[in-house]
This record gives structure tokens, sequence and C-alpha cells, in this order.
DNA sequence: GAGACCTTATCAGGTGCCCTTACAAAATGT
DNA sequence: ACATTTTGTAAGGGCACCTGATAAGGTCTC
């Protein structure tokens, strides 16, 4: 089970930055999704933010925005309501890069549902967010 | 979609290692699964075919058995059939933590179907197993 | 049976991704 | 005003994988 689960991902992931490899935005790499998958893409979101959602951390996703930010994807600003923090935004670069990368995760999920089934990709879907909805609930602190 | 899978195997795993940390084999971590996972419980395999199965390099997969064969789990023994080559194969304490790891994968997928349901993680183990299949038939070479 | 070629395993070195520890600066609560 | 918490950063380390190069044992051809 775990084999497959590993298995799914890794074929799912490849094809991802396979397909993502022949785009504009070539440099993007599997650690920036932990940036890309949590980013409010209208206003820009937190570092801690970020952290939370990618589960990992603020270090880490500091580190990966810092790389972006040097690509051109993301830029920071500082948060007018808190001297601390920054906003970590997408640039319009980051923001069409951000627009292909759904868009070939959405066309993996219906290239996956030709090869096997729209309604075992769908009843996949199904477990899947039952197993991510029961994460937070499972912290009884 | 990406998101969801990469959340389930790390669901999996890390509660997979969580458990298995509370066995007498608490120094077995995930890079090591790509040997315990291809390797023949019987008569042992070479390293070419644990690195095939696992669809990782033979270095690689040389310095996990390296690791463990310092940790007593498992023996290079030399191939009477080939000169080159070397079995590797388990220890009797290598057998116990096999039989305990998969033990433990059956325990959470039974725990896994309690919660979200048999029959969603019947259906989730069937898409899974059919990915797993199309991956080698997808090479047309 | 000698040479070219492939295979098995290993050595050396490097990358990507994520962590812990320690810290400065700003906000918050009393 | 002082202690505490929160936000972000710097420095360093570990794990899981990779590529390139090499020695030694098979295999195939002529």
């Amino acid at each position: 089970m775990i084999r497959l689960l590993g298995v799914a991902f890794d074929q799912f992931s490849e094809e991802l930055y396979r397909r993502l490899a022949t785009t504009p935005y070539s440099d993007i790499r599997p650690g920036h999704g932990c940036v890309f998958g949590g980013i409010d893409p209208e206003s820009g979101s937190r570092l801690t933010e970020l952290a939370e959602r990618a589960m990992m951390t603020k270090q880490t996703v500091g580190e990966v925005v810092s790389d972006l930010e040097q690509r051109g994807y993301v830029e920071r600003v500082p948060d007018p309501e808190d001297g601390r923090a920054k906003i970590i935004r997408l640039t319009p670069r980051g923001r069409e890069a951000y627009v292909a990368g759904r868009r070939l995760i959405d066309e993996l999920e219906r290239d996956w549902a030709e090869r096997f089934g729209a309604d075992r990709v769908a009843a996949l879907r199904e477990v899947l967010e039952a197993v991510d909805a029961e994460r937070f609930g499972a912290v009884p602190a």
C-alpha cells in the first residue's frame, strides 16, 4: 500500500514536471510547490501561512521564497499591518506560471480519467480528500 | 490532485514509521524501503534486481544495503552462479524486521478501512494498482 | 582462446529538500 | 515598562537520491 501510494505520487509528479519543462517555466522544481500550492494568487500570503499550509518549517519555506524571488516569480513586500511581516506576492510572471501549473495539473487528472476510468479517478479523489480532511481533526492537543 | 497524493503518502508513511519506532527495529528509515520492498525474503536478491524494482540506481541501493548490513539486517554473500554478483540476504534479525514491517503496513491499511470505509479503501487500492500496472506498459522503447 | 563488449558492483563527489538551533526585531499583554 | 509571543532570517546538518568513473567477472564472436 505504501509502495502503491509512492508509485502513484511519483508517476503524477514526474509527468507534471516533464510537461512543465516544455513551458517557459521550466526552472520550477518540486520543492517550489510549498509556495505555489499555498499562496493566495491575488493578494499574496505571509511566510507563516505558507509554512503552516505546507506543514513545513518557516526556514525551509523562506529559502524557497528567496529562490523564487531570485527567479522572478514572487516578491516580498512589507506588510502594512505588521512591521515584522512581509507579504509574499506573485509577480506577473509568477501568476503566469501559477495558472500554467494549475492547467497542467488539471490536464493530467483528465488524462488519468481517460486511462484509468473517470469513475475510478473520481473515487480516488474522494478517498484522498477524506484522508486530507481528517488530517487536522486528528490532533487532540 | 498532486497535493492530495502527497498528503496521503506522507500520512501513511509518517504513521508507519511512528509505529515502527516503537518496535525493536526503530532504526529503520524510509530510505531502507528500497531494499525491504524488493528483496526476496527467503533466498535474497541481487543488487541489480533491487535497483530495478525500486526504480533507483544501483549506487543508491548499494549504499542502503551497506547501511543495513552495518545494522545487522542484511548480509552480502557471493553469488555461486556469477563471480561478479553478490546476493543480498536477510539475516534472522532482518527477517524479523521484514515481517514486523509487513504486519504494520497491513494493520495501517485496516485502520484506514475503518476510518474511511472499507469500500473506499478497496477502491483506492484498485486505482493505485491500475496506475502501478501501467507503469511498464507505457514505455514503447 | 583472445579481443571487444556487456554486466555487476563500488568509489567519489554532488544536488535537492527538509530539519534543528539560535537570533534580532516588532507586536502584544499585563 | 517589561515579559512574552510572533515574524522572519542565518548557519549548519542529515537524508535520499543522482552522475561519472572504474575494477573485475561474464559473454560473444571470430
